[in-house]
DNA sequence: ACGAAATCCAAAAACGTTTTTGGTTTCACC
DNA sequence: GGTGAAACCAAAAACGTTTTTGGATTTCGT
């Protein structure tokens, strides 16, 4: 343990060169009015004398970070969080690459969200945002609306007036419940995600779309809306159960829900993939250690994570108008899913 | 979208006040030499009027960021991510608490993890610094030790003489091997973490332990290092059973490569819990849903964490002297592991 | 009613940069 | 040799707070 180093700020560097402070600052912002040689100079002693700007002050004057902040929220860190991750992998690559940092904050509740919003703005904390799970009707969209700051979401609301990153979620719910049809099922339940979040309207829309194309009968007790906490799959499945019809498919708007859906019936000796054909929606890693492996769909994380990213760097370079991009899942078939077959071997 | 909102500096709060910035200033912060019907009215205006201190300026002047930083390295987000998220709950939790914030930065890679933290110390983007994943010798710490800046591990070195929070991970190889004996066990394979890091050696530490304390031989070529990516625990696997000679107990230093594990083996119609017993170190969410279920042991993370934040709580007011916890991890019995049976299953 | 201590507050300095302003060279061109 | 533009750089202002300094005013014991 050493002694503290000597702390050496912009003054010590200039007049170690016998520069103006001024010079050195631009020389090292890359400013175009100084000579070459100069610059290479300053450089060079700067990082001999091991100089580096202090944040707040460079901050402070600037009123630049240079630094993007992603919120995410508690209930992501539970459970989803591996979506999460791929996708700040993504975002952070990019936005390094233009001399930006990303850090992650985390709101602890919902109404934690919109406060965590405000101190980043309002007291200047970063250059742009990011967030996820937009509701409809969004206020931290309508917050960063209103004093014009920087920020992208994964997913939208009911406007979609702002720069968006999305699966697309109709297309699950649709493609999914076709899947089922086309094999056979006519009773197809749904275990939707809170509906707080507009993808779990995109999701269940798809779901009802080919339901309705297929001529399929449209049953409210088999949609059935579940928290990530407080009503798990498990609970939605026990509650069917007990309603006496069981559905011979399920789809399910979030592996989670699809996963613990399955673990509950398997008790009541309905097996997936023989009894009910599962499929979910976002192919976490569990989904596939789990056997059988959940039929499921994934999502380019990591390729919506630079997208998103990209629209920040565009946005914080002036681009003002809505950048948006949605991208289709693929469908991963594994064991859960299975053709309809005659008898559906549910004695609960 | 309303115009955007007008800027609004402790100037404007205190002429609006008639008082003077500096009063404004200590009322906001606490001091104790203003009148505190003065500095009810203070604050009051001050929400009203929607005024928040420049994080810039506040930062600069008083050379306190009110932030810590939570460094996390690639590897981690991939697999171990479950383990580090509930960390990070338990210190959001106690600094948030003391008005501190916690935000989360990612070292892309290896060399990248003490850039990351040069940036942050040189540049004094935060009061103090927490990570994990300690090496026995960690150039990170003596960078931090050398600048006399906070920071506490999850984990620790050969040295120990800083701040720590780990888990007691030779009592977990010690366990989980003796358990395994204790089933009628004598070949008993370790899979071990990789040994850049500390806690592998300590978990390799309590497996020699116990197998020599129970006068069992030490066989080497059943000790075998893995690497979360480029070598599973399946690579392990396939590795031992090539060998011929297969051990009848697994006991893994990392969940996710005992998993790896034992998915490889299945392939092989070795199966875990019937024909080879295997057992894990950090219950990972997976490791519940995997059927059978895998034993392990449970680490409490929460608690961990809060721990963490409290040390750093403690070094920012002005303690010095390292302090340091070790917590034991909670055996958790699931289905993977069992007696020895005379004639071992596996017909590979 | 007096002096000392406590309380309250204003003015100004300071934090370490970047940006603005403007001045001096250098250079090419007529 | 004079002129204007371009290149280079220095000095000082500015960013928005907190901290320091010190001057009033009030309170309290005697």
């Amino acid at each position: 343990m050493s002694q503290a180093v000597k702390k050496i700020g912009i003054r010590e560097v200039a007049s170690r060169l016998g520069l103006s402070v001024s010079t050195v600052s631009r020389a090292l912002n890359g400013y175009d009015d100084v000579n070459p040689a100069t610059r290479e100079r300053v450089e060079r002693t700067a990082v001999e004398m091991g100089y580096r700007a202090s944040f707040a002050a460079s901050n402070l004057r600037s009123s630049q970070t240079q630094n993007i902040t992603f919120m995410v929220s508690k209930p992501w860190t539970k459970f989803v969080d591996p979506f999460f991750l791929s996708l700040l992998d993504g975002v952070e690559l990019v936005l390094r690459a233009q001399g930006y940092d990303l850090n992650v904050v985390m709101a602890r509740d919902y109404e934690k969200e919109i406060e965590t919003i405000q101190n980043a703005v309002e007291r200047k904390r970063c250059d742009g945002i990011l967030f996820g799970r937009t509701r409809p009707e969004d206020e931290r969209i309508s917050f960063l609306q209103d004093r014009n700051f920087p920020f992208v979401t994964v997913g939208r609301t009911l406007e979609d007036d702002h720069s968006w990153v999305d699966v697309d979620h109709v297309d699950i719910g649709y493609r999914a419940t076709e899947r089922l049809i086309q094999l056979g099922h006519t009773r197809i339940a749904h275990f939707v995600t809170p509906l707080r979040y507009t993808y779990s309207h995109h999701a269940r829309k798809g779901y009802r779309q080919a339901l309705s194309d297929y001529g399929l009968p449209h049953e409210p007790a088999l949609e059935v809306e579940c928290y990530l906490s407080r009503k798990t799959g498990g609970d939605a499945a026990r509650e069917l159960l007990s309603l006496g019809q069981m559905p011979t498919a399920l789809y399910c708007s979030n592996d989670m829900i699809a996963l613990s859906a399955i673990e509950a019936l398997r008790r009541f000796n309905v097996h997936a993939g023989k009894d009910i054909a599962v499929i979910g929606s976002d192919d976490m890693p569990l989904a596939s250690y789990v056997d059988p492996g959940l039929t499921t769909f994934r999502q380019d994380l990591d390729g919506m994570g630079m997208r998103m990213g990209q629209m920040m760097l565009a946005m914080l370079s002036g681009v003002t108008e809505p950048q948006q991009q949605q991208i289709k899942a693929e469908l991963i078939v594994r064991g859960t899913d299975m053709p309809f077959a005659r008898k559906p071997g549910h004695e609960a």
